[in-house]
DNA sequence: TACTCATATCGATCCTCATCAATTTACTTC
DNA sequence: GAAGTAAATTGATGAGGATCGATATGAGTA
């Protein structure tokens, strides 16, 4: 006894509907892969802090040149993991003149508290 | 104009308390250092189904014979990933005689999305 | 048109990580 | 104690990623 690996291959059209409510089933293989992603763009700690240097400026948005200095890196470094965090869907890019300002995408953190809650 | 990289050297005293009360500064190092792990052990789409099987589980507690076929992969790696979700603080981990029994750690997952827009 | 500056892209390097096969550890049972 | 089983550990390998230097793109300016 303990491990009873067999006995739940008995009833699969059962198991959705005979417990309580609030029971949801496990997310599949390609949920798992897309919210994968989105934590790929968090695991890094200078990804992270770029984040909460955009979310902490009073403007709202911050330029490649307002992030290269308090992240101690390159610019093309920083530029590589904006990049990411805007394909992640966490932050917005838009390209005034020479610059290019980065903002925060409203309520994508929110979206991504979702993600870890509703596992 | 445009990109304003030198004025905020000049009130370096003031900017915690000039402004909006909800304004809170960026991150430490550190502290996205900490961060990271812990978006680190959920960067990964097997990790997440774990938790989300895990989670799933009427009784709350999986074993890793459990596991390790709904994830199509070897014990060695199920095993693997189980701790890296315990050292991340996710998961508990309970020997009783041969199986070991993984569960969420309660508020967990809530802890984590706090991480997210704590930022 | 030529020059400058901000940003993006490319190529290379180093390091981390996901995975597996093989082995070890630990518990149970005969 | 010997055999069997669940889980963890080890060592190796291949893929992906973080970083940098060099270069390209593109807008503003003289």
């Amino acid at each position: 006894m303990g491990c009873m690996n067999t006995a739940q291959t008995l009833e699969p059209a059962l198991d959705a509907s005979c417990c309580l409510p609030s029971e949801q089933p496990a997310i599949s293989v390609e949920d798992a892969q897309q919210r994968a992603l989105v934590f790929k763009a968090l695991a890094d700690p200078n990804r992270l802090r770029l984040l909460s240097i955009v979310k902490a400026g009073e403007s709202g948005e911050s330029c490649v040149c307002d992030l290269t200095e308090p992240l101690d890196l390159g610019q093309p470094t920083v530029s590589h993991h904006l990049k990411i965090l805007v394909e992640a869907g966490l932050l917005h890019r838009e390209k005034r003149g020479t610059w290019a300002y980065y903002s925060l995408v409203p309520g994508a953190l929110d979206k991504v508290a979702g993600l870890v809650t509703g596992l």
